[in-house]
DNA sequence: AGAAACAAAAGTGTATACACTTTACTGGAT
DNA sequence: ATCCAGTAAAGTGTATACACTTTTGTTTCT
């Protein structure tokens, strides 16, 4: 059994706790789609893999289950969540909420310092674009949110909106098209210039249209496969 | 040891498995302020008073580390959270936002169904506070917002709000006056009577006023004492 | 008396054991 | 061949065991 080793790329360095490894590593698998979902986790499959017992791996599964990354069904395991199609839309519903109140209160604190940091990770996602690398494309498409959010000096709001983002980067793996990710980015940049210019009402608008953009992009009529996890995790 | 008793007035009577039960035993005790915020939750004692092993205390009190409501301390142990005013403040800046896009979409959406079911809320709300009941008082006062959510037919809006709730409570209890929550009822009232009327524009600024003012009534500069659990439990 | 050092007790963290449930397999009847 | 029953294998759910850490209490030295 090869050792395990954490992706670098994950935030959040801090707790070194076995089961935050395990949940870490998962979350990434999950949100990368290299567990498919509906995939089943078969704990003592995840506890020789991590080495360790079963015990940290239900741990860890059940902070997976209430992030809503997988269903626990009793006595019969763990299953990759596959969000279904209301689901996604409640989802998408609940950030537009949180968001647009968000974008109206980042425009009436924004300083050039936070505008800065924006574009900087706008920068990023050009990059990913170019790269056509799909995974990293929809991570920093999903970060720009939860930078805002950092960058309002709320930790709860930063935490809550990550969890919302990690259940839609599975929901956006599962049913976006390319084409709906090139818009986002630009989406991105026009809102990051109508802050800048602490224009509070175009900003907001902006910010609306682009969640409701993302959302309308999602093509919910295709469907994925399944697959094994010794072959996602290795 | 008598045996646990389930308070009947716990929502979702769905499932009964007994972590589940700890959960909302302990979630109650907690928000109701039986367990006083810096209590210590010994694993061990918990478990024989719900006639359990410490697994599944264990996998509740994770569960409710996740909701926010009790602090694990690596090797020291478990013990009811303490919302500095830091955080109390971050969470109604949240609550504000969630809530006022809530209440701008829940009069579009508007019915006289829906009125009507607030509308008996609120009388309980009247009852309580005639009753001069401050647990059931806070509890109604924060339903009232899960009522909405749940109106909007939006599991995932009404589940994250159920929680921020339960944070808001326990603050709430930590913090609030008496004529604050004298006030809130007579707001929820404005708010019902605004979306009646489809008034967008109104609605949503009663909501948002209502919120400052909760927050505003807060009085920060308290402190409360700690127990033990077996009392409080009891 | 007060502080430091040691020892005992209490408590948490993880692994393991075992009962029970679900799933997969095999063999016989239709 | 297909369906069903019965049985073995795999897997989950919970309890317990034990190592390690923190806390508490006691003794000793200054």
């Amino acid at each position: 059994m090869p050792p395990f080793i954490l992706p670098a790329t994950l935030r959040e360095t801090a707790s070194s706790s076995s089961t935050e490894l395990i949940v870490r590593s998962l979350t990434k698998a999950i949100v990368e789609h290299r567990l498919q979902p509906g995939a089943k986790l078969v704990e003592q499959k995840l506890a020789t893999h991590f080495g360790v017992s079963r015990t940290l791996v239900r741990q860890a599964l059940l902070q997976l289950s209430q992030h809503q990354l997988i269903k626990l069904e009793p006595a019969r395991g763990a299953f990759v969540a596959a969000p279904s199609v209301q689901e996604a839309k409640q989802v998408f519903a609940v950030r537009r909420m949180l968001e647009i109140e968000m974008t109206r209160e980042f425009v009436r604190r924004v300083s050039p310092a936070k505008i800065m940091i924006l574009r900087a990770h706008i920068a990023k996602e050009q990059a990913a674009l170019a790269a056509h690398d799909a995974t990293s494309r929809t991570e920093l498409l999903g970060d720009f949110h939860v930078r805002m959010a950092e960058l309002m000096g709320n930790e709860v709001l930063a935490h809550l909106l990550e969890q919302l983002i990690s259940r839609c980067s599975l929901i956006t793996l599962m049913y976006q098209s390319e084409h709906a990710a090139a818009h986002s980015h630009e989406e991105h940049s026009d809102i990051v210039d109508a802050m800048a210019a602490k224009d509070e009402a175009q900003s907001v608008a902006l910010m609306r249209k682009h969640l409701v953009n993302v959302e309308a992009g999602l093509q919910f009529d295709r469907q994925v496969p399944s697959s094994d996890i010794s072959v996602a995790l290795a």
